[in-house]
DNA sequence: ATAATAAAAGACAAAAAACTCTTTAATTGT
DNA sequence: ACAATTAAAGAGTTTTTTGTCTTTTATTAT
């Protein structure tokens, strides 16, 4: 559905979201760390996201990164723009370069409707949602 | 959401459904044409296709790929399945190991809802609807 | 039987995605 | 000012996916 980069992006986000409360930063390692993704390709997402302004970061001893209150109204959407563009938004599923309302591929609009479904998912919810729920400590990011 | 090799498959399945009618057979070059597939490419997934009983092939002059009646009844989902695996029925979105409905990760039941409804979809679509589709000329597979 | 045809199979090449390592730049605390 | 820290940037490598080319095998028609 998403690219591995995509997925880690938006466990990263998530996990961030967790852990910066009050002011206080995370650093690349312990992202990595808490999402099972390996160090340096996290920190090349990490910087993604930080040039496209989805999270925030500081340099220098007790930096590392958080999100702001803006920072978490981001929908998953943002993220998934962000990281793999918006290919579920405008590529016919067939890959075909001429497929629209007027001239539709045989499974455009069944498409349409789980495309439509799965957009309005990743749109309404936000960080902030998925964060509130892995407090309630009924949901999990880890693998072990 | 499909890898290439997969939106070839679907396209060369259901191309195949439409010149194959009354026991004539389709050639590797004529699907590949007819897809916008490369040619070498589109004969290593009619090979897989064929391996696994999704469509029948004869060799030889005269020789080429077809559907009979059965194969026609095929859904989209099993072609998905052959050449993509089930992923999309088994595998977290996040891609996290463990995730269930025990242990879910954050975006485990919105996601859950989209894939229900996806997989309804592709397992409720035949090829034979989507070949009939084409039929009636509202409906279209090429690029140009 | 033989030649022509067409899929099957195998081996390879290119491109993209995923991942690693090293250096640089910014920030902080002393 | 300086050393320590940490993200940013750059330059790779590895793996997977996509795509190409060649050879083999099966079938058909002559």
């Amino acid at each position: 559905m998403f690219s591995k980069s995509c997925e880690y992006a938006i466990k990263a986000m998530i996990f961030v979201a967790q852990k910066s409360k009050d002011d206080s930063r995370v650093g690349i390692k312990e992202i990595a760390k808490g999402t099972d993704a390996p160090e340096h390709f996290m920190a090349k997402i990490m910087q993604d996201l930080s040039r496209r302004k989805l999270i925030h970061s500081v340099k220098g001893p007790n930096g590392g990164f958080y999100l702001d209150k803006e920072d978490l109204k981001n929908s998953i959407a943002n993220i998934v723009k962000a990281i793999d563009g918006d290919v579920i938004y405008t590529d016919c599923v067939l890959g075909l370069k001429v497929c629209s309302e007027k001239n539709p591929c045989p499974v455009h609009f069944e498409f349409k409707e789980i495309k439509k479904n799965l957009i309005k998912m990743i749109e309404n919810n936000t960080i902030a949602d998925f964060n509130e729920r892995l407090d309630s400590g009924k949901f999990f990011l880890k693998n072990k």
